[in-house]
DNA sequence: TGCAAAATAGAACGATCGTTCGTTTTATTC
DNA sequence: GAATAAAACGAACGATCGTTCTATTTTGCA
């Protein structure tokens, strides 16, 4: 566990940008900045981290735009900042809750229905790692780098997960693990499409369906038949 | 497969804005504009819909601002016209090639295998229908409905992809079709992820694999053995 | 309460955006 | 080749962008 938390904290280890203030007082620029960030947040689930700008922001929030602006020093310090307030709300609501289950295919299966809810379901909106990926994924700089270490966390953490999953005997030994991830990021984008561009109400439904099929085709141990009677995880209790 | 054709056609039938002009003579016009055109289609590719700016059009083609502008008469029309031309070259690379095959899952192949070769290696760059669907998921309009028309009659094509392969007993008669297009979409969307985003050297023999496992556990019949002679999770000697 | 520092406002900058308009150049037809 | 229509240009517009600068207000601490 502490091994998974590391590895996000290691590859996006940006958080720390103000030098946390020695005399912990004057509280009142964080604040108003959090409030900033929140709703800096909001509107790039909307418009897209591009399409995020410092006049609009200061509508939002009733401010000036040089007083936003003071905030973060420039567009793209904010576009990070933004970013990383992201990840570490992903972190929360998605690895951190989910890291509680039992190893193996119980957490596996929490952390893939808490990023289906993430990305469909909750809050106002898209997800920034997917819409951040499609318009950062020609332009070089800063913010790019930082979307990427954040995703390949998340890409570390499941792996890992994965890993457990087979050193517990819930998966095949011979599974190919990047493979598992490649296919259960697939089924997040394609929710993500579905539901969010084409507004096919199934969608939220079928990516569970496609959790459970690529999870039950790579329990199967080889040469065995496959169990259609019931469920192929014994932990499979948990949902459905 | 005029039934194919005729879907795609119906449900994106943005086709002919000019009324093939009466007398077919001037054509100086129409020729600068499929320069124009095809240049924006390049820089659509790298930058976006919505990145696509007039002024940059004009220096890429050695024109005027005003002169550019002239051959659409707005942004958004421009938007929609590249939006049309790469469908047109969608259709015609991905769609019109693979319907050749004989019907049902050689076919079906084709068609996943033509749509990978688009998405990752192609030309310059990035699927505009994928950069579009994140670009426009919030954003309503003109260039939004056509986006998710065009998106919509390639599922469509799928759709019937996979219920030939069906019928002609290549796959399962109670597999579940859309959940089917769901996970291959889902493939070729991770694929575009970690290809173009991540940079990941792997990720197109990925979405091979993904798509045999997929077909493997489709094809196989209700109740009957697995074929495990063969290792499920490798490459399975794809190329039928 | 007074003072220094931090936070915010306001105005202005250069750049770029999509768009309009009048003119000039080019192409087509008689 | 002259007449006519289409195509391209060039300058300018209002708006918005990120950013800078200076002034003003607000905050935290003595």
């Amino acid at each position: 566990m502490s091994t998974l938390t590391d590895t996000v904290k290691k590859a996006a280890p940006l958080r720390a940008a103000k030098p946390a203030r020695v005399a912990r007082s004057l509280q009142k620029g964080q604040q108003t900045r959090a409030a900033i960030l929140e709703a800096a947040l909001g509107l790039a689930s909307h418009m897209g981290l591009e399409g995020l700008s410092i006049g609009a922001l200061a509508d939002v929030t009733g401010m000036s735009k040089s007083g936003v602006f003071a905030h973060f020093g420039s567009r793209e310090e904010l576009q990070i900042a933004v970013v990383t307030e992201y990840h570490a709300k992903f972190e929360e609501e998605v690895f951190f809750t989910a890291i509680r289950e039992p190893r193996g295919l119980p957490r596996l299966r929490a952390m893939f229905e808490r990023w289906v809810r993430r990305v469909s379901v909750e809050v106002d909106s898209g997800c920034i790692y997917i819409s951040g990926a499609v318009e950062f994924d020609d332009r070089p700089g800063p913010v790019r780098d930082a979307l990427v270490g954040m995703v390949k966390a998340w890409h570390d953490a499941l792996h890992k997960a994965i890993v457990l999953s087979v050193q517990e005997g819930h998966l095949r030994a011979d599974a190919d693990v990047d493979q598992i991830v490649f296919e259960l990021h697939g089924l997040i984008l394609s929710l993500h499409h579905d539901a969010r561009f084409m507004r096919i109400p199934g969608a939220l439904s079928r990516a569970g369906n496609g959790f459970e099929r690529t999870i039950q085709f790579y329990a199967t141990p080889l040469g065995l038949e496959v169990d259609r009677n019931r469920s192929p995880s014994k932990t499979g209790a948990s949902r459905r």
